[in-house]
DNA sequence: CCGGCCAGTAACTAAACAGTTACTTGATGA
DNA sequence: TCATCAAGTAACTGTTTAGTTACTGGCCGG
């Protein structure tokens, strides 16, 4: 027992600061909370982030994050799910389909490892959701119509490619598309124990480049007729 | 204040449960922790590791972890090398040098996607320790010398192709490596969240032997001449 | 023009955590 | 034969953490 001690005028010493400024913006308050708990999650995965951290990151205090979110877990998957909505959509500005086969697939590797480049936040809440083998993403439900649109023309675009007899006939297009991923990823995502292993580092300009190419390279080669 | 009340007799009430067995065997409490360690640590990553729980795991308490490996900080590093240690030194028994090109870079593609799908905590440690970008690997004194064999003979290989006329000039021993390691490493850790996102479950047995052939393949059309 | 409601604040709490301390046990070699 | 010391136990401690509570202030519909 703690509080055993039953004083009732603990709380009439609070409320000292008054000059403080109200926001009073709610959506860009919580703009600020998801924001600040991608780079919290990215940076520290969800076991070492701290829900003081978000708050303080994000310019505000803990009550409004569990307002809004509820708590870390639910935060943590609407910052997944936005990371997967935004990669997705800007993916299908791309139109893959409407490019030559081994043109649309060049570009599907460049934007993909781009995307990469830009974005380390995604590959690091990835990486986070799948040492929990994507307990909180299997509890989504925003997210199962989003992936099918990439598969879908990306299977129109190797199939065109098979008709015009520059693919191989046993081209899959999930294949293709992990293949793309897996370069990317790994190469990024691993760097930091790659470099420090090999004593190369794998970070300068001119071998981001060499390894850009070497992606769009190996993609074509593993289906070329 | 917690400790307020100076009551000097809290001590004299210890030590009930007399039945205890005393192990008294140090190298098996060691190996114990570690091993326990490697499993917290690749469940949970870094942040998420318990020290109660290694303990727990492992059969014994906090205080041998402390005893035998000073705090979380370095047992987690002493998890990490040994995972290197036994991959590279299982690696070394390829003897990849001794086959002839193709074969030699096929196998090396082999043992290491076999050894990624046997040693799921290895790809774990290596997704925890590149989180944090490689931080503790880096005070490794053990690891600088531990990686150069794999490089040296691969090099080896490809040079040996370049001369036959099998490999294409430009081939580069690093590049081939991280290869492999790619397609390997990305579809094992990522599984969950690109089964879930895609419909299709890719540890089937079909599956993974489908992509076995494909790294394999990818890997070797990657350099072909 | 005012009462309730929503955005917001900061102190609080119970539980969990890494790391420590006080103590026990038994084999060994002087 | 007994002092010593490595091996081991479990309770303890200070701190950190997720989540809660008590409260403030300004806007808006009646």
């Amino acid at each position: 027992m703690d509080s055993a001690d039953g004083s009732g005028e603990k709380k009439t010493a609070r409320r000292r600061s008054s000059e403080r400024v109200l926001q009073r913006d709610p959506e860009r308050t919580r703009a600020a909370i998801l924001e600040a708990a991608t780079k919290e999650f990215a940076e520290n995965g969800m076991g070492g982030a701290r829900v003081d951290a978000i708050a303080e990151r994000a310019g505000t205090n803990k009550r409004m994050l569990y307002h809004y979110f509820g708590d870390k877990e639910r935060l943590y998957l609407h910052v997944l799910e936005e990371a997967y909505v935004a990669i997705r959509t800007a993916e299908r500005e791309l139109h893959i389909g409407d490019r030559s086969p081994k043109e649309g697939i060049g570009e599907l590797a460049l934007f993909t490892w781009r995307y990469f480049l830009k974005h380390p936040e995604f590959l690091s809440l990835l990486g986070t959701e799948n040492l929990h083998r994507a307990r909180w993403l299997r509890q989504s439900v925003r997210l199962k119509e989003l992936h099918s649109h990439l598969i879908g023309e990306l299977s129109q675009v190797i199939a065109r490619g098979k008709a015009e007899g520059v693919f191989a006939e046993n081209a899959d297009p999930l294949n293709v598309y992990l293949t793309i991923a897996s370069l990317g990823y790994f190469y990024l995502s691993n760097q930091y124990t790659l470099s420090t292993i090999f004593g190369r580092e794998l970070a300068t300009p001119e071998n981001l480049d060499a390894w850009e190419r070497h992606i769009v390279h190996v993609t074509l080669a593993s289906i070329a007729a």
